[in-house]
RNA sequence: GCGGGAGUAGCUCAACUGGUAGAGCAUCAGCCUUCCAAGCUGAACGUCGAGGGUUCGAAUCCCUUCUCCCGCUCCA
């Protein structure tokens, strides 16, 4: 069975069961938004709780013994729109984007040139020129006749090289055509630099321009890196979701809807030091919505537009940061492991250099086996040093002093006997953060994916094997026949654990068909009340991965429970 | 956004060249049933993704659009 059809199987086992659906659907879906059905909000539920109890009602116990400090905070989706400004949000994300008319490819505009200096195609045409860079001058004669020596190695190098490795350039698919265009384009920019600004018609860059339309009555623009083609105008993605505050919609009220939560915490970080008497380090957790207008919503509830954040942002003094950067990571993973996520689906990824993110001095992904990314894995968590960055850009673009001011270490220097005026500059610093953020309805999904099984000598071939704390429901309770009784004490068995954790009463159909639909929503336990119950008082409790049963006192049966479903 | 594939009952899928939309499973009711999707009887379920067009007649042909899957790209 291929991956592809495990995560068919899966979509359609969460729209069948009720755990998610395709927002929208009475009206034809909409794309990159997902609703949680009855048993999906349980589920999503379930592990937002143990996060949060694992984060900010039992915290992990620090490297000195003692729980280190955490509190929890729910900011607002919407923020002042200055907020996204200092994040770097609205500076880099906007990020304008061009397609390749002749190869589809799409790219970051500003990417571009960079990637040109690179291309293969490129260099093989400074080569035939003999240049070293874009910035090379090229001679050659106004009218571009043959004679011209640029031209004839243009030519030459058109046709073989070229061909080749650059089967989109104007210049490769149409020669003459081309060529008379860029004598034009040559003298009417010579004659009139658009703008007033000189244009140097003389370089390498200029020519690559010139030859990568094929025609003049477009702009001039980089060809395409990968082979050569004419790339659309830059256009815009903006990845953040606009909306308006107030009645008057135009830019004065433009507002954004949260793309991380993180900036909240950030933002509120003053406020926490001022009102709950946490000291550095100390850390903040959200769990809440972000929106990102993603290009390509994807592979399921994987990247979806709208989405549930867990964060965490710790603050420490920096020369800390790097010791907290590795206990969160070891904890984080522990976390993970804790939900009965297995071993070899999860690994560390350490980012290279150019892979990290602006604000980022140095980040690790804890990452997941998901079928559509096996044998390879896929983003799971990203645990990032994000240096002081946030709350510098924050100071800056606020004027308000976010600064931490470190007694403990004023009075360790104090005794240390340290001079007063360095005292005075080591004690009050901006802190450094370590950032643990991980997608809840990525959660979801993983939870899934490790719980799905298949088995075809079961009764029940298909069954979720959730752990017992994160399961949506966490017992079936059964009369074994509709009659003598047996009814009535199953419904009073239901009534009591009701209130303890959540049950289902069934009494409806065939014994196995009763267990099997519990298996295929991954209910960790089913108790049944038959002949010997009216006997002894006893019952059976069976176990979804082993379908196991043993008899268990009916007084007995939440005592049974309890720790499994709390560990 | 581009290229390829696909949308028919809750799910999985049929329906020949245009001629009254079907099956299995699931659901509901009743009977039966003493441990793993059992059986019997009955019921409900669709403007065939949406909108427009061609036609006496469209799930089927044409156009537009939405959504899903795969690839490219993006993923702060």
């Amino acid at each position: 069975m291929s991956d592809a059809t495990v995560m068919d199987k899966i979509v359609s086992l969460c729209k069948r069961r009720g755990f998610i659906y395709p927002a929208s659907e009475i009206y034809g879906g909409i794309n990159g938004f997902w609703d949680y059905g009855p048993l999906g909000v349980l589920l999503k539920n379930n592990i937002r709780d143990s996060w949060w109890r694992a984060m900010v009602e039992c915290p992990p116990i620090g490297p000195d013994g003692h729980p280190i400090e955490m509190v929890g905070l729910d900011s607002a989706i919407i923020q002042h729109p200055k907020t996204w400004v200092a994040s770097g949000h609205v500076g880099g994300f906007a990020d304008p984007m061009s397609t390749c008319r002749q190869c589809k490819r799409l790219f970051r505009s500003d990417h571009v040139p960079d990637m040109l200096r690179d291309a293969e195609w490129v260099k093989s045409l400074l080569g035939a020129l003999g240049k070293s860079g874009l910035d090379g001058l090229v001679e050659f004669h106004e009218d571009f006749t043959e004679a011209d020596p640029t031209t004839q190695a243009l030519s030459r190098w058109a046709r073989k090289e070229g061909k080749k490795l650059a089967p989109g350039l104007a210049l490769v698919r149409q020669w003459t055509a081309t060529l008379d265009g860029m004598r034009k384009t040559v003298s009417e920019t010579q004659r009139g630099a658009p703008h007033g600004q000189p244009v140097a018609t003389n370089t390498v860059e200029f020519l690559l321009r010139a030859m990568a339309r094929p025609s003049t009555s477009e702009p001039l623009l980089d060809p395409c890196p990968n082979c050569g083609g004419d790339l659309t105008p830059p256009r815009q993605f903006n990845l953040m979701f606009e909306s308006h505050a107030g009645a008057v919609q135009d830019d004065s009220s433009k507002v954004y809807l949260r793309p991380e939560t993180a900036q909240g915490i950030f933002l509120n970080y003053k406020n926490v030091l001022d009102t709950t008497r946490v000291k550095v380090p100390f850390g903040v957790a959200q769990i809440g919505k972000s929106f990102r207008n993603e290009v390509t919503p994807r592979n399921f509830v994987f990247r979806s537009r709208e989405f549930e954040q867990m964060e965490m942002e710790w603050f420490c003094h920096p020369d800390e940061a790097k010791t907290w950067f590795e206990f969160w990571k070891a904890e984080r993973m522990r976390w993970w492991r804790s939900l009965g996520v297995s071993e070899q689906n999860l690994r560390f990824r350490d980012h290279e250099a150019d892979e990290l993110s602006h604000y980022s001095k140095m980040t690790v992904d804890i990452e997941y086996r998901y079928p559509f990314t096996a044998p390879d894995y896929g983003e799971l968590e990203g645990i990032a040093h994000r240096g002081s960055f946030d709350l510098t850009q924050h100071q800056q673009h606020s004027g308000q002093k976010l600064e931490y001011f470190d007694q403990e270490l004023q009075l360790k220097l104090k005794a240390q006997g340290v001079a007063e005026d360095e005292i005075k500059a080591r004690s009050r610093y901006v802190p450094n953060v370590i950032e643990p953020a991980s997608g809840l309805t990525r959660a979801v999904l993983l939870l899934l994916c490790e719980g799905y099984a298949e088995d075809a000598s079961r009764a029940s071939p298909t069954y979720l094997k959730f752990d017992p704390k994160v399961a949506p429901v966490k017992l079936g309770i059964f009369p074994l026949v509709n009659k003598d009784g047996l009814p009535e004490i199953a419904e009073k068995l239901y009534m009591d654990l009701r209130t303890r954790f959540a049950c289902e009463f069934d009494a409806k159909q065939s014994i196995g068909k009763r267990y099997a639909r519990m298996d295929e929503i991954g209910t960790p336990f089913c108790v049944t009340m038959d002949g010997q119950t009216l006997e002894d008082q006893t019952v059976t409790l069976r176990d979804r991965d082993t379908a196991a049963q043993e008899r268990v006192a009916l007084d007995q049966v939440a005592a049974r429970l309890m720790p499994r479903l709390t560990a």
